[in-house]
This record gives structure tokens, C-alpha cells and sequence, in this order.
DNA sequence: GATAATGTTGGTCG
DNA sequence: ACGACCAACATTAT
């Protein structure tokens, strides 16, 4: 679900919520398998006692700089997501980790598909290192991206996808900067143009920001949906050009969008805009 | 009421 | 190197 826009945005949200310099007392984990790289007991005799630091984002990743060296990488997969509550209570139907703070809040970690994993490391550089440019930042240069795809016979979409190339771009985001760059998500990614590979290039820039700014995209109305620490919904599904917009006209042309499946996920583009046969 | 689909990622197996 | 498929889960839509 959290894609480089929800996730920034929990990022700054957990900023502004001035969890910066407040210090961990207790943690509570009730789902094991939550914490990746520890058991329970573990994960709860390290984290004790350690003050957060600094909280940013590293592609899908939240990165909590813990004291004495410890890191604390969150990735939230699904339906991750995290609520900060004033008073002790019970815990929350699909409550998953629970960290009590010296200023008397709880942060709450929520996750009802259970696939999200907290990692409490020293060496967070092993998983952070591995993962690709972040498009945000300077180094995301046309030249650097060109680098990225050219040679490389796969589909574009789910090269975009790959983590390992580009960190941040999920399923809603990787359609929409395919349909702003007018480019097919299955043809190859080594037989697009340089103006195709430019657009391309500009629309991830693009959406991204686009996405930040609108405070993330949450989409229809259940819980499981994206919304941030503060309970806000995003506003960016109002913006969507493509994605799930199958069976409606294209904004641009009117022809309606279709739906197939690549990379086993579900993938919506305009038939007549995103008409590159070049394969 | 059964079945398919869901925004993520890691693994296996050709 | 890649893609196809499965797995981890709970819920909603059809």
C-alpha cells in the first residue's frame, strides 16, 4: 500500500509529532513475526532505553537513527501503519507493536495483513545499500536512469518496480508515470527512445512529487486503506490519470483504459496513448 | 456463501 | 538475467 509518497509523508509526520528526542521505556511486541531479525525478547532489551534520534525515509522504508549505533528500519508492505495515542489501552484489533514513550504517548503499530517487518540493527547499510537511486534526490539523473534500463530486455513496468533499481515506485505510481510518458508498461525497457526514456524519466519525477504533496494517495474507504500517523487521508486518488480507472476514457484521448496483468499485478494503461509496439 | 482481488516483497524453479 | 509462480495474511468486492 505505502508507496515513496505515503511514506514520506509518515515520515514528516512522525517529525512534526516531535517523537525526536523522546526515549523508548517499553516495548510491546504482540505479533512475532512482526520484528524480521529478532526474537521478541530480543527486540525489547535492545530497543529499551535507546532515544530516537531522527526519522527518515529510505525508498519504502521509515529509518528511525536510534542511540548507541542502533537502527530501526520499518517497511509498512500492505497495510502497515502507525497511530500515537496519549493514554494506555487496549490494544488495537489489528495492533502489532507497541512502544511506550518517556513524554507518557504510545506509538502503536498497525498492520492488519501482517506483512510489514520491523528491523532492529546495527547495520542497517546491509539492507539499505542493496536497494536503488532515490528518484527525489540529485542522483536520480536522466544520465544515471538511462544507465539503469538501457540493456535491459525486461518490461518496463516491472523493471520500475524493482526495488533494486529505483527505490520508492509501487503498483499506483509506476502505471501513472507509464501513462504521463505515453509508454506501453510491457514493452521492453532497452527499446524505448531517449525521448521516451526522458519522458519517462520526467513522469516518475513528477508523480512522485506530485503524490508528496498531496499527502500520499488512499484509496476507496476501508481501514486497510493508506492513511497517515494523524488518521488524515491522502488527497492524490483524486489525481489518478490510470490506475484502477478501467472501463473509464482516457483523460487524454477517451478511449477506455485497460486492465491486464504483468508481473502478476494489476496493471492499467490507455490502449491508443501508451501504443508503443516496439517491444 | 464461495471466489477473486488487493497498494509488497522474497523465495524457488525453470 | 528474467519471468512465472507461490507464500506470507485479512478483508472487501463480485
Amino acid at each position: 500500500m505505502p508507496e515513496l509518497p505515503e511514506v514520506e509523508t509518515i515520515a514528516r509526520e512522525l517529525r512534526e509529532t516531535q517523537l525526536i528526542g523522546k526515549t523508548i521505556d517499553r516495548a510491546v511486541v504482540f505479533w512475532e513475526r512482526s520484528i524480521a531479525n529478532l526474537i521478541p525478547k530480543q527486540f525489547s532489551k535492545e530497543i529499551k532505553n535507546k532515544t530516537i534520534q531522527n526519522i527518515t525515509r529510505r525508498g519504502k522504508y521509515l529509518v528511525f537513527t536510534l542511540s548507541d549505533g542502533w537502527t530501526l528500519l520499518v517497511h509498512l508492505r500492505m497495510t502497515g501503519k502507525f497511530m500515537i495515542d496519549v493514554k494506555e489501552g487496549d490494544p488495537h484489533s489489528h495492533e502489532r507493536v507497541r512502544l511506550y514513550l518517556n513524554d507518557g504517548r504510545i506509538l502503536r503499530y498497525e498492520d492488519q495483513r501482517k506483512f510489514g517487518k520491523w528491523t532492529l540493527t546495527q547495520h542497517p547499510e546491509s539492507i539499505l545499500d542493496v536497494i536503488g537511486l532515490e528518484p527525489l534526490d540529485t542522483e536520480f539523473t536522466l544520465k544515471a536512469f538511462k544507465h539503469l534500463i538501457k540493456d535491459k530486455k525486461r518490461q518496463i513496468k516491472p523493471l520500475l518496480l524493482d526495488q533494486h533499481m529505483i527505490a520508492g515506485i509501487g503498483n499506483i505510481y509506476a502505471d501513472e508515470a507509464l501513462w504521463e510518458a505515453r509508454i506501453h508498461p510491457a514493452c521492453s525497457a532497452a527499446s524505448l527512445s531517449d525521448v521516451e526514456v526522458k519522458a519517462l524519466y520526467q513522469a516518475i519525477i513528477m508523480v512522485l512529487k506530485a503524490g508528496v504533496e498531496n499527502i500520499g494517495t488512499s484509496l476507496g474507504a476501508a481501514r486497510a486503506n493508506y492513511f497517515s500517523v494523524s488518521g488524515r487521508r491522502g488527497n492524490n486518488q483524486y489525481k489518478l490519470k490510470v490506475f484502477r480507472r478501467e472501463s473509464l476514457p482516457c483523460f487524454r484521448c477517451g478511449t477506455i483504459i485497460e486492465k491486464i496483468v504483468l508481473a502478476q499485478r494489476g496493471t492499467h494503461f490507455c490502449p491508443v496513448c501508451q501504443l508503443n509496439l516496439s517491444k
